[in-house]
DNA sequence: CTCAGTGCAAAAGCTTTGCATAATA
DNA sequence: TATTATGCAAAGCTTTTGCACTGAG
């Protein structure tokens, strides 16, 4: 995992630090749904004196190498996936905040059929659907 | 358009001001793509003594109220339209950050063919598609 | 008259930045 | 050794909140 990272960092032309392993670690274990602050509180238990700039500045190297995504479930703060391979969505559930993925080929299925993107080139896409899982109806009946 | 926010207004069981019909008036105006300090400015032209907390309040009134949606399109604050009729969607231009609109029946589709989402009932989507416009493909050769 | 709504100023997040120190290549 | 990265603290933004005052119903 750690070997992983470190060819990973290599290959974009950053030094390879102990903070920056951990951080991708994290996120790669976060299933794509950690905040930053969510990150550095895992952070400090592996390495207790990081900090959240450095968190933050690792996020935003490695969301400008596009090595991580930055997702918006909420509006308060953002949150971070290790870039998936395959395109993919996320459900929001209102009641119990549970996230679902799921896969769907928006990118080729707007550009078939919607004329206003013709010209556009798509180079990333995010879905956020929210509504109420089977569990939360279940429990407000 | 005074009237019409009036009776959105009244509907609602909100008391009628100059302050909510005007920031109302502005994000029907904005087409849709307006953050919280660019309603300020705006408001401002009209009642120079209207308050930032006023249109925060507002604004998170009117979405708690579905009057208005929030968006998010980039990572720093959020934009506000008025809650459309049918289900529509937005490119952005990474290159100047153009945003288009298109419609697509998101919801329908995922719907029918996405399993994960089979037990969930969904109230609300956003889509974030980013890519290059032509415009700024052509200036960047 | 009453209570919701407003303005102002202060506070509360989340995120970024300056600078000296430490670590990598 | 020359940079790049880090930690700490301070600053910056966007957004929220407390409180007294104003205005709608």
């Amino acid at each position: 995992m750690a070997l992983k990272n470190d060819i990973l960092l290599a290959s974009a032309g950053l030094r390879k630090t102990a903070q920056r392993s951990l951080i991708l670690d994290i996120i790669r274990r976060g299933e794509g749904h950690l905040d930053a602050d969510e990150v550095y509180r895992r952070a400090r238990k592996k390495q207790p004196r990081i900090s959240l700039s450095t968190v933050y500045r690792t996020l935003q190297k490695l969301k400008s190498l596009d090595l991580i995504e930055e997702l918006h479930f909420d509006e308060a703060h953002h949150h971070y996936e290790i870039k998936p391979p395959t395109e993919h969505h996320h459900l929001v559930c209102l009641g119990c905040g549970k996230i679902v993925e799921f896969k769907y080929p928006l990118a080729k299925q707007v550009r078939k059929s919607v004329p206003e993107a013709k010209d556009f080139e798509i180079t990333g896409s995010e879905v956020r659907m929210t509504g109420y899982c089977a569990d939360c109806r279940e429990n407000s009946k």
